[in-house]
DNA sequence: AACTATTTATAAGA
DNA sequence: TTCTTATAAATAGTT
């Protein structure tokens, strides 16, 4: 859609590229805040440059829920995994730690080393405290979700006891 | 871009929404494979309709690294905050577990209730693990870029300490 | 940063 | 639902 047809290829031309990079992503986010209107629904859209710089934009719901929806999606597919699939998660953990020990005790090669190290010690609070929210969000999340249901459940259980002529006594041992 | 201009509201006929969702959306994830396959670039693109149903789509690297990328971003932003500001991080964690710890104490109202509290102890399960996993990541991915950094910043600093005629003891001792 | 010639996406219809 | 097609919208190359 524009002068000429292009393949979808790698634009060589750096100017070319970054000019392309700059009027698609902010096509691409718009479409997402359309979509997001018109359907009554949520759009996340995240862009990374090759550089690492970061552009993201939301719709409907803000970044973080968009986050968790697909956090608790991943959460209900593993769970068809069975339990040594599942303990695997604890194994990469304790070695990270022992990586994250042994670069704080390595020898300081000169001052600089020590500063870094410092950084990774900040980085790792930051990021362990961020991993404490995300966890609250998350288990909020389910637990919200659950009530949620279980509210419809007891519901739909009322109405089912009233049209059946039997006492709720009944229904219950038979749910057993 | 068809027949008609549309307005960017909530359309309000059921069939025509789910078919324009269904259209938009696919053209929204094509347009974000061929930003990234056109600039180098990673996209993410998340849609959650309004019946809760995810719908999601990367290029480049893959969702997870995306999603990282999105948190690491927002760690360093919460550097700026103090520490009074960071540890009111663990309260509503202390208090989601009471929520938790209250809600599985609740009486059994009926059998639904009980099948609902085994699924939200699942699923809080499957949570928690899965946010180990995710802190793993996080770690990791700090440690590699500081790294990096590091092994740049020990590069530059033999390069310095080269040009300048001073051994390298006298750099240290300044640098304290 | 604007401007258009074109291509592309898509709304409505079949 | 899938295909078709008229039209709106996005954008590639240009200024």
């Amino acid at each position: 859609m524009g002068r000429r047809k292009v393949e979808i290829k790698r634009i060589e031309k750096k100017s070319s590229r970054q000019v392309t990079f700059s009027k698609r992503r902010s096509g691409l986010i718009e479409k997402g805040r359309q979509l997001s209107i018109l359907c009554e629904s949520s759009v996340a859209v995240l862009v990374v440059s090759a550089s690492g710089k970061l552009y993201n934009a939301s719709s409907g719901d803000n970044m973080s829920e968009i986050i968790d929806r697909y956090d608790i999606q991943h959460a209900d597919e593993l769970r068809v995994l069975d339990i040594d699939e599942k303990t695997r998660n604890y194994l990469p953990h304790k070695e990270l730690l022992e990586l994250v020990q042994s670069t704080l005790e390595e020898p300081k090669v000169d001052n600089v080393s020590v500063d870094s190290l410092n950084s990774v010690e900040d980085q790792l609070e930051v990021a362990l405290s961020i991993t404490r929210a995300r966890k609250s969000e998350l288990m909020l999340e389910c637990v919200k979700t659950l009530q949620e249901k279980e509210k419809m459940m007891i519901e739909e259980n009322h109405v089912l006891a009233s049209q059946v002529t039997k006492p709720q006594s009944l229904l219950l041992l038979e749910a057993n």
